[in-house]
This record gives C-alpha cells, sequence and structure tokens, in this order.
RNA sequence: GGGGGAAUUCCCGAGUGGCCAAAGGGGGCAGACUGUAAAUCUGUUGUCAACGACUUCGGUGGUUCGAAUCCACCUUCCCCCA
C-alpha cells in the first residue's frame, strides 16, 4: 500500500533533477542501488543544507539501498567554487582533518553505518596521491574545456574571477565518482542541485573511461518562499551541533518560518507520513502555528534528541504562552564573582547570558523599551539587581519578543 | 611580462585634507499592529566609566597642527595587452 520510494521522494519534493528518470526510480525502488554524497568539511559542524542530504541517505537507505558518505578530505583542499561568488579561503590540511572528524559523529547519528549497511570513506586517501601527468594523462583528455566554461558553477564565475585551482574541483569530484564507481560498485551520485554540473562530470567520465552508465540525482535547494537558503539566520548557518545552536534556538528557528514555507519544510525535511502532512494543508490563519510546532519539534527529535526537543517545546510554551513552569528556559549562571557590591545592573545582566552582544547595545534594547526582568518591564539602564532577586528561581530577563534567559545566582 | 583600476562599517555603496563614527540603500535590532507568521509604519544600528572619550575606511611607514582622503612601499582582487 505504501509508496515505493522513488514516488515518495518526488511527492515529498525533494528530487531536483535525475539523469535518467526511469533508471533511476527502479534502481532505488528495487533497493539494490550503491549511492554516494560528498560532504566537504569545510566548517566545523553540519548545518540544514547537509541534514537534507544525510536523510536523503536514510531514506533511500531505509528502502534498502547503501549509501556511501564520503567526506571531502582531499577535495576541500581544491575548493568548490558552486554558487560562491568568490574564491573560498584556503584550508590547512589540520583544519580539514578537524573538521572531518566532526562530520564523522554527526553522520552516524542519521545513517547506520553498522554491519557494512553503508560506508563511510575520505577522498583523501586516493586524491592526496594523484600524480599530476598521470592524472591529467588519465582522464584529462575526457573532459572539455568549452564544456566546462558553460556549466553554470563556473559561468557565474566567468565575471568575477575563476581560479585554475577551483577550476580542476569538477575534475577532482568527477574522479572521486569514477574511482567508486571501480572499487565500491557506486552507481549514482545524489548532492544537492548546485552540484548537478560536478555529477555530470562524473557521469561523463565513467561513460568516456568504462563505456558504463552511472546515474546522478540532485536534492532541490530548501529555499524560502522569498528565495532565500534556508537555514540562515543573520548570525550565520543554523548548525546541527548543540554547542554552536542551541536544541532551543534550534526549535525557534523552526517555529518561526514564514506560514508560506511550513508545509514545504514538512515535506521535505520530515519523516511524518504524507498522508499527515496533506492533511495539513487544509489549515489556514493561527492554525499553521499548529503545524509550525509540529515541524520544529520533529525536527529538533531528529537532529537532537525527543527529550531535547520536549525540553525545548516546554520552554516555549512556558515563554509564550505562560503554560508549563520555565525549567527548560535557556539559562545563564553567574557567581557572587560577577556581582559589584552584591548586586548586579541590568546592561550586565543582558550581557552575561548573551541576550545583547554589547553594553550598548543592551543600553539601546533598555531604552527603546525592549527589556523585561522579572515580568517587569526596565527602563532604566542603571537599573540593578540584588543577590536576593538573583537567587533561587533566579530572574527571567527577556530581550524583545522572542529571546529570553533565566539568570541564577550560584 | 607590460599597462590601467579597485579595496570604506554586517553587505552593497557615497565620501578625495578639518563640517566624518563616515550619506543612501539592504539587512539586523527595538516599538506599534498581530498568530512567536507576513505586510505596513516609527525609531535604532562601532565601543566604553557615554552631553565626553576611545577604536575603525586592505597593511606598513611618511607628509601635515590635522588623513578614509596626499606620498612611498607591500598585499589582495578586477580589467586590457602578451
Amino acid at each position: 500500500m505504501s509508496m515505493k520510494i522513488y514516488d515518495e521522494l518526488k511527492a515529498r519534493g525533494l528530487i531536483a533533477q535525475v539523469t535518467d528518470e526511469e533508471q533511476i526510480s527502479k534502481l532505488v525502488n528495487e533497493g539494490k542501488a550503491i549511492f554516494y554524497i560528498g560532504f566537504d568539511p569545510t566548517a566545523d559542524s553540519l548545518h540544514v543544507g547537509h541534514f537534507m542530504a544525510l536523510c536523503l541517505m536514510k531514506r533511500l537507505q531505509m528502502a534498502g539501498n547503501k549509501p556511501i558518505a564520503l567526506l571531502g578530505g582531499g577535495t576541500t583542499m581544491v575548493g568548490d567554487p558552486s554558487g560562491r561568488t568568490d574564491m573560498r579561503k584556503m584550508m590547512t590540511q589540520e583544519q580539514i582533518q578537524e573538521n572531518a572528524d566532526k562530520f564523522k559523529v554527526q553522520m552516524e547519528k542519521f545513517v547506520d553505518f553498522s554491519g557494512g549497511k553503508a560506508l563511510m570513506v575520505n577522498n583523501a586517501d586516493w586524491l592526496l596521491k594523484l600524480n599530476y601527468i598521470e592524472l591529467l594523462r588519465e582522464v584529462g583528455s575526457c573532459f572539455s574545456v568549452n564544456n566546462m566554461l558553460r556549466a553554470d558553477c563556473y559561468k557565474q564565475r566567468m565575471e568575477k574571477g575563476l581560479s585554475f585551482l577551483e577550476f580542476n574541483y569538477m575534475i577532482m569530484q568527477s574522479y572521486d565518482f569514477y574511482h567508486m564507481f571501480k572499487q565500491l560498485g557506486c552507481v549514482m551520485q545524489c548532492g544537492g542541485d548546485d552540484q548537478w554540473s560536478n555529477i555530470l562530470g562524473g557521469t561523463e567520465l565513467i561513460r568516456r573511461k568504462l563505456g558504463e552508465d552511472a546515474y546522478g540525482m540532485t536534492i532541490t535547494l530548501l529555499l524560502t518562499s522569498e528565495g532565500k537558503k534556508m537555514g540562515k539566520t543573520a548570525a550565520g548557518a543554523v548548525w546541527l551541533d548543540p554547542e554552536k545552536t542551541k536544541p532551543y534556538d534550534f526549535y525557534q528557528y523552526w517555529r518561526n518560518v514564514d506560514d508560506a514555507d511550513v508545509l514545504k519544510c514538512l515535506r521535505m525535511l520530515t519523516f511524518l507520513p504524507l498522508e499527515q502532512i496533506d492533511e495539513m494543508d487544509a489549515w489556514e490563519g493561527s492554525q499553521l502555528n499548529r503545524a509550525k510546532e509540529i515541524l520544529a519539534f520533529e525536527l529538533t527529535s531528529l537532529v537532537h534528541s525527543p527529550e531535547e526537543a520536549k525540553k525545548a517545546e516546554e520552554a516555549s510554551k512556558a515563554l509564550f504562552s505562560g503554560g508549563a513552569d520555565g525549567a527548560n528556559v535557556p539559562k545563564t549562571e553567574l557567581s557572587q564573582e560577577d556581582l559589584t557590591d552584591g548586586s548586579a545592573d541590568i546592561l550586565t545582566l543582558l550581557v552575561r547570558s548573551g541576550l545583547t552582544p554589547s553594553r550598548s547595545e543592551a543600553r539601546r534594547a533598555v531604552s527603546q523599551g525592549g527589556v523585561e526582568a522579572g515580568g517587569v518591564k526596565v527602563t532604566d539602564p542603571a537599573q540593578r539587581f540584588s543577590a536576593e532577586e538573583l537567587s533561587g528561581e533566579g530572574l527571567l530577563i527577556r530581550r524583545g519578543k522572542k529571546s529570553y534567559n533565566r539568570i541564577v545566582l550560584k
């Protein structure tokens, strides 16, 4: 009764482009495919974009296919120009290795690597050993510079300038596919939609070198209704690492998506059955808030844990609808040393709790009427709070409409 | 290799000796309105012991009472020629 995996992916709006729909749907529906997705360790944590790719892996794995997670220890040395207007900073090998180690730990949460059900490999293992002349003679003739320049990812860069280093990225990625096709029987590569030309480079290389067919599939980029990439805030990416983006903030990010984006996010990011999501499609107006709660809960649950999701949800309810107690509200602990003369002023508290980055901004927030302490609006930037007010339950500080922090004196 | 141009605050982009913490826009933040949404309007947007002081206009040194602005060198990027 349940949908075949390929149709489900399609119905969820996850598939952007495929090289051969007929072959690919057959391949993945049978559950025999070995496929890979590459992850370049350019930062010390995965983000939402990676999360989608990992979910795709998981979905395909659940349908019986075997994923290969490729860590780009080698490709990161070169730097992918796709979707960028400027060159990436060159990274040292140590940095890359460190990031790759972190990626590895996070990936294991999503994909089941036990009993050979999935593989994790690092392209540094073969790319770093390549010899320039040998490589040129082996694969160089299979690439047409004319065609490469026509590729979207390079075209964008023709105006701003493109270094030869980055120009080679496509060749490295193609070589990965070729290598894994031969060594591991990997027949399909998936990736973000921005990877399309790089993926085609690989299938083309395999065809030319081996005369065999390999396949490619890309995932729709998750865009907001305004056409911006999802998972970005003014402060930067929404990370999967709880140290970099707190589960509460992660929850809040999804709780706050635009009305227009909720259903799309539910379909593309969660594992909820499609029938259930289709029902929500009829919801309107403030009812959509319920859908946002579900979205936020599901995702926090997947990325962190059901317990963390529960905590985040409770904290949100406590703060926004005054329901449950605020035990799970983000908390900052102060010690006696943080006080002067047995008390602390509001500006210090705002800065210490991270609600504002500087005292100037804290002062501004207070003078604009955007700060509350213990449910009372603070109007005087010089207002002080005694040790007594801060101990025990602590003092709940609110900055603006949505940022809260409980300050507790230890 | 030769010639020309550029680097400004979170981003884009004005500013070419003092009136510059630096126009304008975007974004962000706060307020009003709301549904923790969007749209709209208003305020705000370097830091601090805050009517003042300090740090900032790619880097280093210099000219000057005074430099984002002038000079020298360096770095990076773009364009044209080879």
